[in-house]
RNA sequence: GGAGACGUGGCUGAGCGGUCGAAAGCGCCUCACUGCUAACGAGGUAAGCCUUAACCGGCUUCAUGGGUUCGAAUCCCAUCGUCUCCGCCA
């Protein structure tokens, strides 16, 4: 059973006011501290009086178990009835103060690290780093759709009859290359000690809490009758693998491999994206995961280092491509920070997200209770990280844009071709 | 879908109204022992909260939430979860 607790420590928030406070305001987040601190505040002065009265009752109950003559015996029992009245009120009062304390403590914003551009969103966010030249045609370029149509690697038509709004098919060379991709992944990442997982994709309520998905957040997620809900990404699944789990130090930092659809509503999105293989209701994800010891610097050199595996995945593939530091405003609830790659896109003349890396500290383990024993035999939460591996077929966008050459047809890229077969993709 | 069993510490597992935060074993730590290691021996070892400079001390926790009782791991109810058998099934 999992016994979700806080993402931060109520002592570190009293003590660090200030701190959550501009953590709230960087993140563009609306939270009241201090009437969270006059509830702790009520929480403790109830369960002192609480405890006083717990106290007495256990004293008495030595005695009235030892008390060998009957009418004393009786008359303890008497004198407790009287306090027991009292508990009750006390406990009561705290019954309530807990209900309002526990769901103000999940809304309790993680604190950015110093180096998170400020920005109210993803327009603010600030590159980093760019590779490789914009790809330029001396010939009319298509998009993806044209492209992946013309060569039977789509069906979007009949994707919408079959699924709806933003469905597709993956047909032939599309479906191929969306296994050849895979597998190249598959290759990439074992190489760099991640254990591939094929996960669950239906899971409890918990685990979405757990990785701070929800309580906000519930109208992107798919439900099902018993109450049980899609996974958008498989960092949901991965986090809950060891979800109330004592992990043996050694076995720091497990690097992860996750292999799953996701499915998301994009219930906020109606405008956006309406055509192609941008934003889809349901796509494949290899996600990388990383559950460390909890220690700043650790979590920061882990981060770079699932980032840079992302870059370095779409550098052999030879797409163009840029990273963002993610502003404030931008970061979700349990973030410390987070980079965007996007890759160039040449029909739309602009980067689009392909994945991002964040690291979390303990915000998701508290909540999922995942810890280790450190060195000196204390029992600490484990520090959290994620990241995307590749998406499909949202990388397929960008890939054939980039690759199209002027007969429509698409050149595959070096690394693929072994896992592909071929290195082109034309019409017969 | 039908029937039943069960949920206790890092793990296995006993306890079934007060002497139980909980036997025993495993694991882990310390000491002793031994060419080295292993085995054996002695002792220690749950977590969280409050208070404290610290020691001490107090409280909570035997899935969760209610109830009965002066008193609940233990009795009652509900919920959640797990397992087994039957049925169905890729």
């Amino acid at each position: 059973m999992i016994h979700y607790s806080y993402m931060l420590d109520i002592k570190f928030i009293r003590e660090n006011k200030d701190l959550i406070n501009q953590a709230a305001k960087k993140k563009r987040i609306d939270f009241r501290i201090d009437e969270l601190v006059i509830l702790d505040d009520k929480r403790r002065k109830l369960m002192t009086l609480a405890e006083e009265k717990r106290a007495l009752q256990n004293a008495a109950n030595d005695k009235i178990a030892k008390a060998e003559d009957a009418e004393k015996r009786m008359g303890m029992i008497e004198e407790m009835k009287v306090v027991k009245i009292e508990l009750e009120k006390y406990e009561t009062e705290l019954k309530e103060v807990m209900k309002n304390w526990q769901n103000m403590m999940l809304l309790v914003p993680n604190i950015p690290d110093m180096s998170v551009p400020d920005g109210k969103d993803d327009s603010e966010n600030q590159e980093i780093k760019t590779w490789g030249e914009k790809t330029k045609f001396d010939f009319e370029s298509k998009d993806h759709i044209d492209l992946m149509t013309n060569l039977n690697m789509v069906d979007l038509e009949r994707g919408a009859k079959v699924h709806g709004f933003r469905g597709y098919f993956l047909t032939g060379d599309g479906a191929r290359l969306c296994f050849a991709i895979w597998n190249f992944a598959l290759d990439f990442f074992s190489a760099k000690d991640f254990i591939p997982i094929i996960p669950p994709t239906i899971v409890r309520r918990i685990n979405l809490f757990g990785t701070g998905y929800l309580p906000q957040g519930e109208e992107d997620l798919y439900k099902t009758q018993d109450g049980d809900y899609l996974i958008g990404t498989s960092e949901v699944s991965l986090m809950g693998l060891h979800a109330d789990e004592v992990l043996q130090n050694d076995s720091l930092p497990k690097r992860y491999l996750g292999f799953s659809p996701c499915y998301r509503r994009e219930a906020g999105a109606h405008g956006k994206d309406v055509r192609g293989l941008i934003r889809v209701n349901e796509f494949y994800k290899l996600e990388q995961v990383i559950l460390c010891e909890a220690n700043h610097e650790l979590s920061v050199k882990l981060h770079e280092e699932i980032n840079r595996n992302i870059e370095e995945f779409i550098e052999i593939l030879g797409i163009p491509y840029r990273t963002v530091a993610n502003c404030g405003g931008d970061l979700g609830l349990g973030q410390v920070k987070k980079y965007d790659v996007e890759l160039w896109v040449p029909k739309e003349e602009k980067y689009r997200e392909i994945g991002s890396a964040s690291y979390f500290h303990d915000f998701q383990t508290r909540r999922l209770n995942i810890r280790y024993r450190d060195e000196s035999g204390v029992l600490r939460y484990a520090h959290s990280l994620n990241s995307t591996a590749i998406p499909t077929p949202r990388i397929l966008v960008s890939m054939v844009e980039n690759f199209q050459n002027s007969d429509g047809s698409i050149t595959i890229p070096k690394a693929l071709v072994k896992y592909f077969g071929k290195d082109i993709i034309k019409k017969p």
